[in-house]
DNA sequence: CTAGCCTGACAACGGTCGTAGTCAGTTTGC
DNA sequence: GCAAACTGACTACGACCGTTGTCAGGCTAG
């Protein structure tokens, strides 16, 4: 039975056992936010979080579950980073515009801010099977945000393919621009992202 | 110094070695349209194609190569069917709607009958490091097909994005209903994607 | 018939991997 | 001081990998 409270080094095994998780998890992310999908193995998360195998298994069945607890770990961060922009921004307003904008500029932040958490939101659903055999969402909090602007009107089908082509564009704007292969200023990809967002809502889109 | 000319059970060594490259590229396309990225592996094509590894060097450097000619063999062959369906249902004429509804048309009965061609159009370039690496083009018949369309009026950064996003949409649309996670029949997705890809060029959305 | 090309079926080398076990040394509460 | 928990550093096994070479047998033009 082994003991739970019991300090080593000053920490109790719970602790440890959370610190080690959170090593695990951080290395997890940089390599599957840096090299992609192919650089995370057991092998490679452990060295890189310099800690034995056996580790590991104290923390996670598998790889999969690895990869999996990274991705909802910078879905959550990135959630909540747009929920905050979207109160403190909009203070409470039902403006469409003015949520989608702050969205929107909240999102490009983080992934400017950390490109690691970019890759991992908007390509690693695709690349890596873990997360791939899943159908797991990219971008889930986007998809939420014109889910909920879409016209009634709109039946299953259409709400369906509009939500799916918006996820698709955005996706590819950002990856495009964090790849670096998309040359325009920050402020301009807002822009069109806001009027990508609304226009899929069916918002008249205002020209520049 | 091989003898090119000379026979061997009925054939020259210049087909059989061009014999023995199709079907390398028809494993590749197995497996990479079906298994994914890593399915492909040099064993596992030779394994495939009933070859050992070293007609596999005779064709190909690597595995990089074989994949990267994978990819451009199904390009070549949607780039020709999306013409073929350009060219024969619209009789020369330059209607866009017209055109876009021939091209999507086409595009979709391609992947519809051969889903690995598919995913190696919709897929392969950001899940294989032998693409992606490269930057290759998703559904780069698409991405030319909106760009000849769009207003003189724009500038280069908004015919990058405006194409970037389409083309995410598109290939989200495509992927998604290959997938079986949309669930709405071929005539409303290429309706769909006939308004997307117009209204990305600016012209107005005919509501149905 | 024969020498040389060609083929298929390996073997070999060095590498990585996932998973689990062992062992010697360290730490800790009693 | 001691038994037990804990740690770090391995080892081990079986699997797959990329690449290259070898060998015995088959085929062919001269």
């Amino acid at each position: 039975m082994p003991a739970a409270g019991r300090t080593w080094a000053g920490t109790t095994l719970t602790d440890r056992k959370a610190a080690r998780r959170r090593q695990l998890l951080d290395a997890g992310l940089d390599l599957l936010g840096t090299g992609g999908s192919g650089a995370v193995s057991v092998r490679a998360v452990c060295r890189h979080a310099r800690l034995t195998e056996r580790y590991f298994y104290e923390n996670f069945a598998d790889r999969d579950e690895l990869i999996l607890a990274v991705y909802e770990g910078v879905v959550a961060e990135a959630h909540q980073a747009l929920l905050d922009a979207v109160t403190a921004g909009t203070e409470g307003t039902a403006e469409p515009r003015v949520r989608a904008e702050a969205a929107v500029t909240a999102f490009v932040e983080l992934i400017i801010d950390d490109p690691r958490k970019g890759n991992v939101l908007l390509l690693a659903p695709l690349t890596d099977p873990a997360l791939s055999r899943r159908g797991v969402e990219r971008v889930p909090m986007f998809a939420e945000l014109v889910r909920e602007q879409l016209s009634d009107s709109l039946d299953e089908g259409e709400r369906a393919m509009t939500a799916t082509a918006l996820v698709g564009g955005l996706t590819n704007l950002f990856t495009a621009y964090l790849g670096g292969t998309l040359h325009v200023g920050r402020e301009r990809l807002v822009a069109h992202c806001v009027r990508l967002v609304l226009s899929s809502a069916g918002y008249p889109a205002p020209h520049s």
